[in-house]
DNA sequence: TCGCCAAGACTTTTT
DNA sequence: GTCTTGGCGA
């Protein structure tokens, strides 16, 4: 059975399993098996080592990654994990600090604050302290809080050199009263109380280290020194811990992660074993080669001697498009003709970018092509208006602490709650030294009776009618089902006739309103706080569930190169390849951010497994009107015997005005031409001929050429559409007289 | 108090 | 181009 185990791995991915106990750091490039060498890992100690998954906590950055640690090791030991601690960093810190919440500044039934959260309390404290939101952006203030949490450092322990530092510092004070007084924590908070609770308190790190005999970590390089710190008090007692991970795909610096966490386990484990996956399973020669091109650059790593044994494979196509439109044409008619031609699935394929706007030309052109796609993140179900309401009114029910959830739903549907009598209410709450909720609660119990009646004036009526409401819910809240109490929320309010006015908006917030309510249904043994949890922790890149007619066939995966970390396509484009957007314009002066964003190209190109598209636009739409761009420098990083060129030829920024269309005219001269020389007389087209095709209808043909990879590759405008390029072998023209 | 309209800001990546 | 914010009138 153990044997088993260990048939189909290499002696590197072996060694790693099997190892003993001890402190193990397994560094893996993309595709060299690290997830595989993690599960079995994992089973390996529960299988051969007779270890009970009870003593054992694994822990990953998203849930994605839980799942599927989890399914694949049960899968291997055929039994379920009883007892063990599977899940993300955050998930996990939640639920130590819901047992230990006696030690702690909140309730164990706290609620977790999302970004827009957090930002409505910066903003509150600054406001305040009266600090000028336009000096100090509420954004950047909160940056900058959330970074000291993330260095595990209180408001007094930070810095205060200057007058900003000493600005974050105050605000970061007040901030977290607020939180306290919301009885909330933000994602910072979970790691921060958590790393701080074990270091602060022996009883309670003995008692976890004790617990847990063996830990596991998976993408080490993405840990910051709160979840470093964290890891190291669990591992205190036994001292058992495997990480895997790889610097080169560290690409959370921004959020406190930070690669050198490598080096700091070295030195903090000096007998550690260190195993080096240097086989890539996953990508072709040219792909490896490219990407190890582009990563050498960098400095400050372990070098690793990345290699295939898939053979050369495809050359990198490298796209220049007149424009961004021009670029998510390319990419739509490129898939379009494999799926047309049948040559491909739409799962094959994914289209990478750097950042989320990005996404809607992309997204446009899928639309208007009536392809399948799924765009990861972004959308932001979560962020719909009517889910973050729904949300919001569980939250108070759940915690009627939470005035953030409450400023939000007093008015939804408007009740003829303004600001003066919020601001009687607040007034009242402060005074009293007891939150909004509790006073609005009183207000609805007793009536004309409660001491606050008076107090708020005038509008006392429709607070307490709010607050009665909110008391039946609350005592409904232990007898009703999520579900239930959702429903009798909507109910009571109207919001099905609030929110949907038969429009085609408003069908669709009413459709969203009745998703999460589906999610909600999944929760009814667990309950609301659990619901809660899940719905702050669970992030946008756990897509929305699809349907069983889009599965059979398949979509394009659309997302951000970070979301694509830890995923392989077989055909990847990696779009926006310009000066400013890959590199990012922010990260121009800092050398250590530009090494980021070379790392960020890595992980998009080591995604790939058979074929690689580089694409970028000589001009882009930016705010409304036009701007020329340079070439990514990153793509002088690729060896150009990897790579066919197409497109526009590259132009200055002088001559590009005149020739909106050359696209279509790619000259038979230079290096190109040089690579392979165009044999006309093999072209099955001719300029001239009328063609026809399924989608697009009549059209007549340009110029046809066979193209350095030796298809075919016909210019043709159509009727219909105007101008396409085309692969002739798959776009299925047919000739007509 | 609320809804509408105009002006302004704004785009990095996310648990 | 799009989303948010703030001002103003009903």
């Amino acid at each position: 059975m153990s044997n088993a185990l260990l048939d189909d791995l290499n002696p590197q991915q072996r060694q790693a399993v099997t190892a003993g106990d001890g402190q193990i750091l397994v560094l893996a490039g993309p595709g060299s098996g690290k997830t595989r060498v993690l599960t079995h890992r994992l089973a390996w100690l529960i299988e051969h080592e007779g270890i009970p998954a009870y003593d054992i906590i694994a822990v990953t950055f998203t849930n994605k990654a839980a799942r599927e640690m989890e399914s694949r090791v049960v899968n291997l030991v055929q039994r379920s994990l009883e007892g063990i601690w599977l899940g993300t960093f955050h998930a996990m810190c939640a639920r130590l600090l819901r047992r230990e919440s006696n030690l702690l500044p909140f309730k164990s039934n706290f609620v977790i604050f999302d970004e827009n959260d957090q930002q409505s309390l910066v903003k509150k404290a600054m406001r305040e302290f009266k600090i000028d939101e336009k000096a100090h952006r509420p954004a950047s203030v909160l940056a900058s809080i959330s970074s000291a949490k993330n260095d595990l450092l209180l408001p007094k322990e930070m810095p205060a050199r200057s007058y900003r530092e000493e600005v974050v510092s105050r605000v970061y004070t007040r901030y977290q009263e607020l939180l306290q007084i919301n009885n909330a924590v933000d994602f910072d908070d979970l790691l921060f109380y958590a790393a701080r609770m074990l270091q602060e308190n022996p009883a309670v790190r003995e008692k976890y280290a004790h617990r847990f005999r063996h830990v596991l970590v998976d993408e080490f390089q993405d840990t910051n020194l709160a979840q470093y710190e964290l890891l190291k008090h669990l591992c205190s007692a036994h001292k058992n811990i495997f990480v895997v991970g790889d610097e080169d795909q560290s690409i959370y610096r921004w959020r406190g992660a930070d690669y050198r966490n490598v080096l700091r386990f070295e030195k903090d484990f000096p007998g550690c074993e260190k195993i080096l996956l240097e086989q890539n399973y996953r990508s072709t020669q040219s792909i490896v080669d490219a990407a190890r091109g582009v990563i050498d650059v960098n400095r400050n790593r372990t070098p690793k001697h990345l290699f295939s044994e898939r053979g050369a494979g495809n050359k990198i196509v490298k796209f220049t498009a007149v424009d961004d439109h021009a670029e998510s044409a390319f990419v739509v008619d490129t898939i379009a003709q494999y799926l047309g031609a049948k040559k491909a699935k739409a799962s094959d394929f994914a289209v990478m970018y750097r950042t989320n706007a990005q996404s809607r030309l992309i997204e446009e052109a899928f639309m208007h092509a009536g392809l399948p796609y799924r765009l990861v993140g972004a959308t932001r179900f979560y962020g719909r208006r009517e889910v973050k309401d729904m949300i919001a009114f569980l939250r108070l029910v759940e915690n009627p602490a939470d005035e953030v959830s409450l400023l939000r739903v007093i008015g939804v549907p408007p009740r003829g709650i303004g600001d003066k009598t919020l601001m009687a209410l607040q007034g009242a709450a402060f005074q009293a030294g007891i939150s909004a909720g509790e006073v609005l609660l009183d207000l609805g119990s007793k009536g004309e009776a409660s001491p606050f009646w008076a107090q708020v004036g005038r509008s006392a009526a429709l607070l307490a009618d709010f607050g009665t409401l909110l008391g039946e819910w609350n005592a409904a809240k232990s007898q009703l089902s999520i579900v239930a109490l959702f429903d009798r929320i909507i109910s009571d309010i109207g919001y099905e006739s609030y929110i949907n006015d038969q429009s085609e908006e408003g069908n669709d917030r009413w459709d969203n309103v009745q998703e999460l309510r589906r999610l909600a249904y999944d929760f009814q043994e667990r309950g609301l706080t659990e619901f809660l949890q899940n719905l702050a922790l669970v992030s946008d890149q756990d897509t929305l569930p699809e349907t069983s007619e889009q599965e059979k066939i398949g979509w394009v995966t659309l997302l951000t190169l970070h979301a694509a970390k830890g995923l392989e396509f077989k055909q990847v484009f990696i779009i926006g390849l310009d000066e400013g957007i890959l590199p990012h314009s922010r990260s121009r002066d800092d050398p250590e951010e530009m090494a980021e964003e070379r790392r960020l190209f890595y992980v998009g190109i080591t995604r790939a497994k058979d074929q690689l598209y580089l694409v970028r636009a000589e001009r882009r739409s930016t705010f409304g009107d036009y701007d020329y761009g340079e070439p990514s420098r990153f793509l002088d990083d690729v060896d150009d015997n990897l790579v066919i060129h197409q497109g526009q030829r590259s132009h200055s920024r002088r001559s590009s005005y005149q020739s909106d269309f050359s696209w279509n005219r790619v000259p038979a001269s230079g290096r190109r031409a040089a690579l392979k020389p165009t044999i006309p007389s093999e072209t099955r087209y001719k300029a001239g001929m009328r063609v026809r095709n399924a989608a697009w209808g009549d059209g007549v043909i340009l110029e046809s050429r066979i193209e350095n990879d030796g298809e075919e590759t016909v210019d043709v405008h159509f009727a219909s559409v105007g101008f396409k390029r085309l692969i002739a072998s798959l776009a299925q023209l047919e000739v007509i007289q």
